[in-house]
DNA sequence: GATGATATATCGGTAGTCGATATAATGTTG
DNA sequence: CAACATTATATCGACTACCGATATATCATC
């Protein structure tokens, strides 16, 4: 693995990326607690001061695919009124929260060393 | 502009953020000198150990998208051998470049405090 | 002359964001 | 109560562009 190019280091992956970070949104949204998918588009919103914000139409199908994939599950509130599905982190979820926390932390290492060599001043 | 949530705000976008990482990369990679697409290639994974590698497929179609958009400018060397294409940052380009690097490294500093928050241990 | 590295190019499959649109219950205001 | 905004979820089609595969050609080495 010291040889570099070798396949399998887990490298940048431009289309997975934008993707986790949305997984992460919702992951550390639920990390305290069960949100609805509303609630959690504006915890993301609130808490990043506005720099992250979900689309209707990007986070309902992501939270599907995501109970599909068993990182959360979704329960309807039984009780009257407006229907809510609330979610709620799986095992499984909370595992991939740690660990991609890892592996994004990485990659941000890598971009934050891009952006020095960007701005340094050329001779 | 103080209040959350107004439009315009430049806020994540996550097809555009994924792309602009790929445009930083090139042009922080013809920052000091021309250099053609093979180059430019080797030199973003050797000074990102191995993080970001760029497959050919996406960075030939990136390159001319670039060179389209006016902000890097290709010249086939005229000497003889392999031929290559030497890219050179244009004015855009650079100004482009310290634009783009401000930009991400706000939304980094978002991603830093989200993973912040995805780490907190839950009471 | 075969292999492998250098060097560029293009295409089709694919996945996922995003805007638009739909539905419906609830809160609010006159 | 009528009209409207907000809360809340859902789905679809257009679009974008990454990525693997494939092609072409030069040069070095053996």
């Amino acid at each position: 693995m010291s040889k570099p190019g070798t396949p399998g280091d887990q490298a940048f992956d431009a289309q997975g990326f934008a993707r986790g970070i949305h997984e992460l949104l919702v992951l550390a949204a639920l990390r305290e607690e069960p949100r609805h998918g509303y609630q959690i588009a504006l915890d993301v919103e609130a808490h990043s001061n506005g720099v992250f914000r979900f689309r209707h139409g990007t986070l309902y199908p992501l939270l599907h695919r995501m109970e599909a994939n068993g990182l959360i599950q979704g329960r309807w509130s039984s009780g009257a009124g407006r229907r809510k599905k609330v979610y709620s982190l799986t095992d499984t979820g909370r595992r991939h929260l740690s660990g991609e926390a890892d592996r994004v932390e990485e990659i941000l290492a890598g971009l934050m060393q891009m952006l020095r060599r960007a701005r340094e001043v050329p001779a």
